[in-house]
DNA sequence: TTGTAATTTCAAAAATAATTGAAAGATAAT
DNA sequence: ATTATCTTTCAATTATTTTTGAAATTACAA
């Protein structure tokens, strides 16, 4: 495969995988994009290469920022903003699993909180309560996992996996 | 809280959440109002309780069939169709773990290393080719993590990790 | 069979999300 | 202080996804 062609491919999946997950088409591109360029790359470059607004490019490079994926370089003599990716992978997985944590179950863990909290009466009631309670220990052990990954060193963490489970 | 507002609350909060993750509303509103039905429940009910089009309700039940999150109950004499959710929580965890690596993980497996095969000449196809290796082993830890779900034993998994990461 | 109840399908409509582009806002050089 | 360059914002547009509802299909009973 040339790599003019592995590149586009690789841009294109990343999109498209993205939205399956929540996540704009332009973000993850924008991401995929800046992850395999060797250079710094500035908002013309990335509007050009993906062929988006400059609005969109703003905005989503701002988001990945706000993620910790990507940073902000100033060059010396140049008035233009250049931005480069977090190219440590398993920095880029701690800071994934981190925002993960904080945005989507720390909010999930509160809402469980309360709703265990009702009285069991009626039959309904209780297997409500069964329902939160259950729900409780398969977010804490979401949560759990996604700490193991924060605080996990580079290759620790996959080695034990890989030697329990085969 | 009520148990009524309680149930609105966890209905809503779930179809809210979902988004986040991809999945459309009725689904995930009818996956959690089956959760918490202690008894079986028909179209004609998810569609009260919801507010939602037969259509909608139709195509959804039937997503979360595949998915294996919910099941088809005939009753004796009863025309009609029941629906039943499968109610351990660690089973649907281990079901999600299972259908999300083979929608997800395993095509991107296949990419990736497509993408790895390029020759690196340039330094921009080393670039890319680093890439490439680093998110294959990122995505293989990925895969490890949702395999040990998806064996796991009910508790055991949640305890080691409750053991080792404090 | 024929009729009836229930379910599924799918084109159209509605709702939601993403993107554009031009104006407003910065920032730095002159 | 003015101009030129670059960045951000946001209302309007466009694209995508979800939902509807009525017609078609299926399944069963008389």
């Amino acid at each position: 495969m040339e790599f003019r062609e592995a590149k586009d491919k690789f841009i294109q999946t990343w999109g498209t995988l993205a939205t399956q997950w929540g996540i704009n088409r332009s973000m993850a591109q924008l991401h995929a994009l800046l992850l395999i360029s060797p250079e710094p790359m500035t908002t013309e470059d990335v509007m050009e290469q993906l062929q988006i607004s400059r609005g969109n490019a703003s905005m989503n490079l701002r988001d990945l920022m706000d993620w910790g994926l990507i940073y902000k370089q100033l060059k010396a003599g140049e008035r233009k903003e250049f931005y480069v990716a977090e190219k440590d992978i398993w920095k880029v997985a701690r800071q994934v699993a981190k925002e993960r944590r904080r945005r989507e179950i720390t909010p999930v863990v509160e809402v469980l909180n309360d709703l265990k909290a009702i009285d069991a009466s009626t039959p309904e009631a209780q297997e409500f309560r069964r329902v939160m309670e259950g729900l409780s220990s398969v977010v804490g052990f979401a949560d759990n996992t996604l700490n193991a990954v924060i605080k996990a060193e580079e290759n620790w963490l996959m080695s034990q996996f890989l030697k329990v489970f085969r």
